[in-house]
DNA sequence: TAGTAGTACCTGTATATGCAGATATCGGAC
DNA sequence: GTCCGATATCTGCATATACAGGTACTACTA
């Protein structure tokens, strides 16, 4: 029997690529969000912070919003109401630039730095644990490919 | 000069699997969701209706709210709340199982089975444009690759 | 220098996500 | 038949995500 018109759209749409990697990301962030859960952070505050950190120590000027969210590649939006908890927490600053009064200086704080270290170890062990799920040579490659696609699809918008 | 400590933890951090992917999530979820927004349907929506058309089109019996989750990857609450929207545009419908009052089975409605096919050639568009945007090797390498992190990751809990 | 286009951020709204705990039901032990 | 542990779903809470539209400020133009 031939297969039907339908039958080859429904298989096409289960070839999807954005919900194989939802799905993924669903998954994955689960680990990390157990192997944080002692800590108070989640993963999306971690990065952040890694983010906000890596800054601060070799630069020491903090970022606009505009570019810390060009940095993460989410909408400034998003960013702004992902801050409000860390600010919340004292782990982050957030400080009208002299220059232009329109633009808010986002820096890391002693306390933020502090703990930022201190989740580390907890970071270590989930991506050990993916890291021993996945075996070593595919998750380099898995973060090679996401770094390809980040790329990729940046630029093509 | 040796690198510190504390350069080598900021290095390892920011070869974090989690936060590439999720990062190369919310780039491509949004090409999908442009893709679909004449549709009204967000491209979470869209797998969701073609899951419950595959059941109906090759068994015609309907899912349970957890079987349903379990074949998407997503925590029964979670699914719980995404059909709400589905369900009041009339596009699935929710009825008690008559085997087992606590179970409630997940069907498609003729509604959502147009909606879901009117939907098709804008999803294809948004797949169309990642494959141009990454190549189709890379496309089909990620599929592959994603394919098999998630059955690593489901197999690691 | 008054007006206006553009920029940076914030708010309102809606979906996505999952944990803890509540509710209803089932199935087995007695 | 009744009680109790297990199971399926739902609610309350908190974060993540982004679009549309609003506000405040800058910078350019005439």
């Amino acid at each position: 029997m031939r297969k039907s018109k339908t039958d080859n759209d429904l298989q096409d749409v289960m070839g999807c690529t954005c919900l194989r990697i939802r799905r993924t990301t669903r998954l994955m962030t689960q680990i990390y969000e157990h192997a944080l859960e002692g800590i108070g952070l989640t993963i999306n505050q971690f990065g952040l912070l890694a983010n906000l950190y890596g800054v601060d120590h070799f630069r020491s000027t903090g970022l606009s919003m505009g570019a810390l969210s060009e940095r993460l590649g989410t909408d400034p939006t998003t960013l702004n109401r992902t801050l409000k908890p860390l600010a919340a927490k004292r782990l982050v600053k957030n400080t009208p630039s002299p220059e232009d009064a329109r633009v808010r200086i986002v820096c890391i704080t002693e306390d933020g730095k502090r703990e930022f270290l201190e989740a580390i170890p907890s970071w270590r062990l989930a991506q050990a644990r993916v890291e021993s799920a996945l075996g070593t040579k595919t998750k380099s490659a898995l973060n090679d490919l996401l770094d390809l696609c980040s790329d990729a699809l940046s630029r093509s918008e």
